[in-house]
DNA sequence: GATGCTATTGCATCTTGATGCATTTGGCGA
DNA sequence: TCGCCAAATGCATCAAGATGCAATAGCATC
């Protein structure tokens, strides 16, 4: 796989790549790798669509959704799920991590590998199951929203979920 | 809060539940919930859209959805993931439980509470966290996929999330 | 039984993407 | 440099919901 530690220079691996695929290095691509190149940490895939029409305003959001979801396969990116639940993409290399959702104030938290280590460990053992720390994202209650008030309040985010349907 | 712990009969207070509430008992409420009395569970929103369709052509998705939502807020239902990466829900009361997912096969499995309690007891004493473990889909390569063969082959399912925007 | 207030419905529209297909175009081989 | 062919694009369309709004209709009251 292309990238594993390499800091934002690894970008310029990825035609090469391509190439080495048969696959294809083309303008919109270059673009795509632009923006996401000009980006740190979480994106969601519209504000790529969006910063790909500023760039150029024919962008078609399917050609960014597809590189997307190609440059994920490749190893370049990871998605999880923003405070918003909609979808975002981490940037590689990234330090690993998951999320942590309130269900009722929305927030959201970053959370380190190590605080799901017994969880992942566990279930490694038990089922042979092999967790994907960085897509998970756990709902619940913050300290906050927990003791501010024990009234059944309405939950403010419904997350949920959606698939390539493949 | 209603329901907490009877059998399908919890489906009778609803109407009163409603009623105390200043909330109304219409025609298409109650269709709903004899759907959902119906239904043991999971069941995706579309699919009730669907079988409310066949006892009603006239109904209005929208309508559906609205009420479903109500539902969850109520504490008749809770929804979580399914395997294809769709809301679901649980129809209540039903025993808790979270789900695995696996990135490559897309097949899913139940995890009980007590495989994710070490979690649950972490986040809890860390951050005072309380992780809503029903909610909870845990995303990664099951036994069979990992052993299977070790060539970073394409995830089959990408899952992204949304969220009711309030 | 009639009335009025307001919750709910139905409709139209929007959003985030996924998908099928015809057309275009990279880029390898000659 | 030219041609070819599969890969990629762009477009149109679909899907699951969310949402704003005007019209409808529960239901508590009289």
């Amino acid at each position: 796989m292309a990238v594993s530690g390499q800091p934002a220079g690894s970008w310029s691996e990825v035609r090469d790549e391509l190439r080495s695929r048969g696959l294809r290095w083309t303008p919109q691509r270059r673009m795509i790798l632009d923006v996401l190149a000009a980006t740190q940490g979480h994106v969601t895939s519209s504000e790529i669509v969006e910063r790909c029409r500023e760039r150029d305003p024919e962008t078609t959001p399917s050609t960014v959704y597809r590189t997307l979801d190609l440059l994920e396969e490749l190893g370049y990116l990871k998605h999880s799920h923003g405070a918003d639940g909609r979808e975002e993409f981490h940037v590689l290399p990234e330090t690993e991590h998951g999320h942590l959702t309130c269900e009722r104030c929305g927030r959201s938290w970053e959370m380190e590998p190590q605080e799901a280590s017994d969880l992942v460990r566990a279930l490694e053992r038990s089922r042979g199951f092999s967790v994907d720390v960085s897509h998970l994202t756990i709902a619940g209650q913050c300290t906050e929203c927990s003791t501010r008030s024990s009234a059944p309040s309405r939950p403010r985010c419904r997350l949920s979920f959606r698939v390539k349907r493949t």
